[in-house]
DNA sequence: AATAATGATTTTTA
DNA sequence: TAAAAATCATTATT
């Protein structure tokens, strides 16, 4: 009876035109889910565990801790990263079980059934292709989620604007004495970014981002910055001396000024430097390498007790007035905005600084 | 809560 | 292309 049954079955399906025709879709799709995995993979989610621990992180230890937050942060972004991560991979192994076991199921009935009514390997791959299109777009919709939160994470942890934490005392410390100490011309080369951000546990781009920062804010109303000026001229210049009266012997006095000022434009102001020369080297034995950092933290010094008075008295005035001295001294790290108008009322004490240049 | 400081980013400039 | 200048967004201070 059976046979009876199944040719008839035969029939009806030939009929109904239930049997394969088109088989052609799928796979254009596809481009959006290679951006997805690409991403995922780019983000370190999909992938291998890249616990590669391996990094920057014994940063230097010389002279004093520095918590350096930036690792800690670093590390909270890393620990989501991996939770989002771990979340992703078990769901997306929950979803290729529950699709194999699904297809095996589905086939495994088809096959009882073909038993029974005509079922062709053709219609069975179908079925199976079907399935794991359903499957694939789930997963799909979990890549994009995972993606999301991915994206999220970012922006709330890498992206530092956000998050933003002063730096420690000892590189604010740091840098600040190379600032000051390096006046005329505070811009450290690569090494000395190197180095500054070594000793401060910070990165390079950061002490780069410093410099950028305090050039464009120091000048920009020197007022505000003359109490920590002198406090870090004193200090660097006491240091300086203290060197310079140590040991010198080593340079030969023969570099006399042209060492100054190396790469920086002097424009003029030839008498007030050899002025300033005079003084800094009445004041500690000459030197030839150390001169210039000496000459900066001096100039602070002697700036300020040139000109206390005007510096407690009028704030702006003085501002303009030391713009001047920087303009003509030093030419360079910056002009002033200041109109050489306001210039100095000549013959004042402030003369002093005359000798500011370099 | 208002405001100053400050580190980072973006845009402009030389 | 590096530095200046403008701007943003957060943190500290009052």
């Amino acid at each position: 009876m059976k046979p009876a049954l199944f040719s008839v079955l035969c029939e009806i399906k030939e009929k109904t035109v239930l049997s394969i025709r088109g088989i052609q879709e799928e796979d254009p799709p596809d481009a959006q889910l290679m951006r997805l995995d690409n991403m995922l993979l780019a983000e370190g989610v999909s992938g291998p565990e890249k616990r590669g621990r391996g990094g920057p992180m014994a940063v230097a230890a010389t002279s004093g801790g520095c918590p350096n937050d930036n690792s800690i942060e670093h590390s909270d972004y890393r620990a989501k990263l991996s939770q989002i991560r771990q979340i992703y991979h078990s769901e997306l192994e929950k979803y290729e079980q529950a699709c194999s076991e699904f297809t095996t199921h589905v086939m495994n009935l088809l096959r009882e059934q073909s038993r029974t009514r005509p079922i062709s390997p053709k219609e069975i791959e179908r079925m199976v292709n079907i399935i794991h299109g359903k499957f694939s777009t789930i997963q799909m919709q979990l890549k994009q989620s995972t993606c999301e939160a991915v994206m999220i994470l970012r922006s709330r942890f890498l992206d530092a604007r956000r998050k933003r934490r002063n730096f420690s005392k000892q590189a604010t410390e740091v840098l600040n004495e190379y600032f000051y100490s390096h006046l005329s011309n505070p811009y450290p080369s690569e090494e000395a970014k190197e180095e500054l951000a070594k000793k401060g546990g910070i990165t390079v781009s950061q002490v780069s981002n410093w410099f950028g920062n305090k050039r464009i804010r120091y000048k920009k109303n020197m007022g505000k910055f003359q109490e920590e000026a002198n406090i870090y001229a004193a200090k660097t210049a006491v240091d300086a001396t203290n060197v310079v009266a140590q040991g010198n012997q080593a340079n030969s006095p023969s570099t006399p000024n042209s060492a100054s000022s190396g790469s920086f434009k002097m424009t003029n102001s030839g008498d007030s430097f050899i002025n300033l020369q005079s003084l800094t080297s009445y004041q500690s034995s000459p030197v030839g390498a150390n001169v210039q950092s000496q000459m900066d933290s001096l100039h602070h010094v002697i700036h300020q007790t040139g000109r206390y008075d005007t510096i407690v008295g009028n704030p702006l005035y003085t501002t303009q007035r030391i713009d001047v001295r920087c303009t003509e001294a030093n030419g360079s790290w910056q002009d002033a905005t200041t109109p050489s108008s306001i210039t100095s009322p000549a013959g004042d004490p402030g003369s002093v600084n005359s000798d500011a240049s370099n």
